[in-house]
DNA sequence: CATCATTTTCGAAACGTTTCATCGTCCTCT
DNA sequence: AGAGGACGATGAAACGTTTCGAAAATGATG
């Protein structure tokens, strides 16, 4: 910008008026400026401007896992959002680590970002802590946490899992296995209470051997359901509490020479892009994922456009139960299934 | 800083020598200096560290679709390898638009990223001239371009579907559609390239009415699948070239009232996390993913390193042919199949 | 004890912007 | 003609660091 200046024998400030607009300028010192701009091929160096504007139009984002289909729509959505806004967004997965979420979030909170949008994870005591002195906007998503109040969007959970269930039910299942992710996020948290209302509705006992839980991996997915098979009385259906788990349960069934829905059902959250496609076709719970994503971008967005004050908003979006051919009715004759498997 | 320097009784140059260790302070000093450090919760500010190191310690990833799953296994390597080294990942996804493109790599250019990753879409002129001017390593994934000069890490596309289609040749396919990305970007034309040889080693004739055009979406892939299979004389076999192109093939057979692989075969590029678990399972070319994304991250992190004049470094990947059960013999009889596709 | 070498500390400039108060200039109005 | 206003341009401070050269303190040496 100094370069730019002496170019056109005019101030900096002149210069730093121009383009940003904030004076007018004449039309003659204007132009010169504008020629100096385009020899030199002046770039505006946004580290500059942001420090001394306290304002990086930048946001950042974490997530336990990208390769989590869920997650995998999200950030695309999220990012696209703020691609439109003009930010640029700085990407984080923590792995389900607690630790190495608490120092990404300090890294971009170093790195000054405006904002964050924040799938956590584990306990949300650190993140309370860092956010409240951080003087940032935060939007979390998927999943809340009791002692930080700010924006929020989440699934209704509970609602999900207990009309999917309830379909097992309808069904004619009475022995429904369910695999959860950890226990310390709400949506795991939700989601089995989601399984315990179904049961009780029903007036089915919740019996502890036909629960299992893992840490969202494929291969925590499989090991649960090779547990789960093994039982002397094995359930009837499956429930996977999250997406990539699913694999593992349907390698497990594979592996263990037993067939979906044939054999077992199965059912689980989050839905495939592909789900509709493969055989078995998936009974999933569908996550209304466009709308998770932009909506959380817009809760940020606002914020960040000026409305800091506002009380924080909880949005909470419903879940769709995408019935397909993995989940048979019991004591039904196997033809409708197969006939739909081999067609 | 400047408040850490006045509690301490000390400069802010003394903090600054004690933070980042470049100069030797007395023990006395440290300790009045960390103790304000903790009294005032006093953090770094990156940006203006930035501003006078003239460096980041961030990187720009783009990428034409995020939800694409290579790209998706790509970026999450990717944001592993550069977390792991300090580095903070702003990803942008290009939508395989070549203005969004150039828009996003000079909007992480005005930000001072250290150095950028590129998988690239359209011409490479631009690329080539905004990539100059800007001072910054660049890695190239995936997808080459002949003017621009940098190291780069792609797969012997060519070899691959070679391999591929000889492979279907081999079972007796002489009609083998083919579904091909936009042409104007490298792995496209050199799997075209694989494809012809292919049918030219075996002495088969190029008919272009079996050549079909994609850009990249599940819904091209389902187009140029309704074409292909409303042909006169339709092709026994399908290859796509692109991972979410085949999910519209599959969808397009289905719709179509036909059965993979009974009545037509189906390969593509690019594996799926869930290939062997659902039917038909396809069979697939498997790119190496981690490897892709560790080898461009390690090249960008050695020029980061200091490393800037070593010659451009050109990486080439082999794919691997996932042979699973979506391609059937011609003239076998169809009980092998039939009998893995009901196990 | 004076001198010199070494270690520790510090002041100030610099990075590239934005912004604010000030200063000219030129009009317009009595 | 002098005063007051409007407008355009500018100099300088500030954002929060790092770094360099110089100053101060300390220790060693003759």
């Amino acid at each position: 910008m100094l370069h730019v200046a002496e170019a056109a024998r005019v101030s900096v400030a002149t210069v730093s008026a121009l383009i940003n607009g904030t004076a007018t300028v004449s039309p003659e010192l204007s132009q010169r400026i504008e020629q100096a701009i385009l020899d030199i091929g002046y770039k505006r160096n946004a580290i500059a401007r942001s420090l001394k504007m306290g304002t990086t139009r930048t946001i950042g984002l974490t997530v336990p896992h990208i390769t989590n289909p869920f997650f995998t729509d999200v950030v695309s959505v999220i990012q696209q959002a703020f691609d439109r806004a003009g930010y640029a967004v700085m990407l984080c997965c923590t792995d389900e680590d607690l630790n190495t979420q608490d120092d990404q979030i300090r890294l971009l909170l170093d790195r000054m970002v405006d904002g964050l949008i924040v799938a956590r994870v584990g306990d949300g005591a650190i993140l309370k802590r860092i956010v409240d002195d951080a003087n940032v906007p935060v939007v979390l998503l998927d999943r809340v946490c009791e002692g930080v109040d700010t924006d929020s969007v989440v699934l209704d959970n509970q609602r999900a899992v207990f009309d999917a269930i309830t379909y097992l039910i309808d069904l004619g299942h009475r022995r429904i296995g369910y695999i959860s992710g950890s226990f310390d996020i709400s949506p795991m948290h939700d989601r089995m209470t989601g399984y315990r209302e179904a049961l009780q509705a029903a007036g089915l006992p919740i019996e502890s051997e036909l629960v299992r839980f893992g840490n969202f991996h494929e291969v925590d997915g499989y090991n649960a359901t090779m547990q789960l098979l093994s039982l002397h009385d094995r359930p009837s259906a499956i429930f996977s509490a999250n997406n990539p788990m699913v694999i593992g349960t349907m390698k497990a069934i594979r592996d263990i020479g037993l067939s979906c829905p044939e054999d077992i059902s199965v059912a689980c959250f989050d839905d495939f892009p592909w789900s509709d496609v493969f055989q078995p076709q998936l009974t999933t719970v569908a996550q209304p994922v466009k709308a998770i994503g932009e909506q959380a971008a817009n809760l940020l967005l606002d914020r960040l456009a000026g409305n800091r004050d506002a009380p924080p908003r909880k949005l909470t979006l419903k879940g769709r139960l995408m019935i397909r051919n993995s989940c048979r009715p019991l004591g039904a004759p196997m033809g409708a299934i197969v006939q739909s498997v081999s067609a």
